[in-house]
DNA sequence: CGATTCATGCAACAAATGTTTCATGGCCGT
DNA sequence: ACGGCCATGAAACATTTGTTGCATGAATCG
């Protein structure tokens, strides 16, 4: 017995549409394009906006084979909810093992990133770049592999700012630092699901001082992000595999340090050409003449 | 002139969330957790659900400056609403400064990002995972910026290989592990123009000592990438801005380690119960429960 | 220890919602 | 042209919605 064709709302009124009487005709193309308004707002509104009748709308509904207009209402709410449960589930089921199925993985891992990453709010990034951009002193946090983002915009923020950013727990225990935060700084918290207990102890010191807290994480429930100042949130389930992805958070870093230092302006500029020069002194860089 | 500060109803949830009593900051984590059936479900439906009282929802609306909780969420749906035609129509265009010339670098940058890496080739991912694989040890390097991508892939391999993984320089100066290198071990060296003396000398010892070398790399004409076995490429200038894009080496290391983590078998599996287990033991984690 | 404030659940309220009924008007077949 | 049919809008309906007042109990301060 197979399934006869996922019945969605939407394709239900779109095969239904052609043999409906005008008015209803009219009516299911407005749902058709305004779905979303659909789910969230209610049927007198959407009569209103419309020009029909409230009552086209429950006509509506049962002449395509819904009980009433809630019904229809809740389905086109369930159709549109976002991804929830791996939409991969399916997919890692067949999986055999060998190399077209790593092969296919990887693939699968790599597109399911890069469809995250323009999920990602530009705006919020901005924000938190002017809140960094204004603060006397920049910490930074991440554990586990959070670290390693962590360390990154460390570094990327030190070529400019050298003096006035510093990861939390560079110079002895984590505690140490958790008193030493001051409102006008900003503290920088970066941690998604399983969270560290350490990550939220720092994130709740920074909101006791008064700091500004800025948190990267992956839901905006994360206990980090309560009472956060800003909040940039990332996809880090979004890709199969054993571990979480890591690819938004870096890309928000990134992102972050680069929109800083834009507003840092020639400052900025300046400070970056001498470490660079510094840098070149030393020889740390391969001349670039082959 | 000045925008003032966009104001969205989550973050105004957020910031108020510590402020408030406890029964208010359960519902409101709630909300914050479940925004999507907040826009399309009831109020008292939620109630239910979040085991609280329906007052607390239009208690928890006025506490964080709404008027009730009908504004709250005709608030929380306008900030659903999905891609209103891209408020910033002509994006890169003319703009030279502000917070829309902001806003629209960060979207491009993510989107270009996120067109660089379904370019990233699988294949040698997977070869590369089988040499690690057979690898009896596993030596990372990566400096600079490149050192948080070193250290994610050190982080996640020891979660399933504790012993056999190791960061160069880890134990002491780099130049000590040079001479540590062995036929049969791997090499991991991560880099980018411009290239680091430091992370090519690692490239030629591993070489010369006839380990397994791995470079993770913006080109195949890479001085690390000379006499490598796996050359893993990505596009460190994808991106418009200041510093070179990260987000693919990282999405690299993470499906190496996923693959290779794929290739250990159930060994693996166990290897990464016990360290979780360990890791929950030592309550690292905040427990799932709200 | 007593007075007070405040958070919290319950119950009643008015407003709004979806549905149904009814009257009207256009359409087609005979 | 007439009668039956059905689409359509307006109004009445029961239900559900968000809100508010009140009583209770815990915590706070003098």
């Amino acid at each position: 017995m197979a399934v006869p064709a996922k019945s969605s709302p939407l394709s239900d009124l779109r095969i239904a549409l052609p043999s409906l009487p005008l008015r209803l005709q009219e009516v299911g193309r407005f749902v058709a394009a305004n779905d979303y308004d659909a789910t969230t707002r209610s049927m007198r509104d959407l009569a209103a906006e419309a020009g029909a009748d409230p009552a086209a709308f429950t006509r509506l509904a049962k002449a395509i084979g819904y009980s009433g207009w809630d019904e229809l209402r809740a389905a086109l709410t369930e159709a549109r909810r976002p991804s929830q449960t791996s939409p991969f589930s399916g997919r890692a089921k067949g999986r055999r093992h060998g190399p077209q199925a790593d092969v296919a993985l990887v693939a699968d891992k790599l597109e399911a990133e890069a469809a995250g990453l323009p999920r990602i709010a530009a705006q919020p990034i901005v924000e938190a770049a002017r809140a960094l951009h204004d603060a006397k002193r920049i910490w930074i946090t991440g554990y586990r592999s959070c670290r390693s983002v962590a360390e990154l915009l460390n570094y990327e923020l030190r070529l400019f700012r050298p003096e006035q950013v510093q990861l939390v727990g560079a110079s002895g225990p984590d505690d140490l630092d958790l008193g030493a935060f001051r409102p006008g700084e900003a503290v920088i918290v970066i941690g998604f699901l399983p969270y560290t207990h350490a990550s939220v102890r720092v994130a709740q010191a920074a909101h006791r001082a008064g700091a500004t807290l800025i948190a990267i994480a992956d839901s905006l429930s994360a206990p980090m992000a309560e009472g956060a100042d800003h909040v940039l949130l990332f996809e880090a389930a979004s890709s199969p595999g054993f571990f979480p992805s890591l690819t938004g958070a870096i890309a928000i870093a990134q992102s972050l340090a680069a929109v800083t230092f834009s507003l840092g302006g020639t400052a900025a500029k300046k400070r970056l050409e001498n470490t660079e020069a510094r840098l070149a002194a030393a020889s740390t860089y391969v001349s670039e003449k082959g």
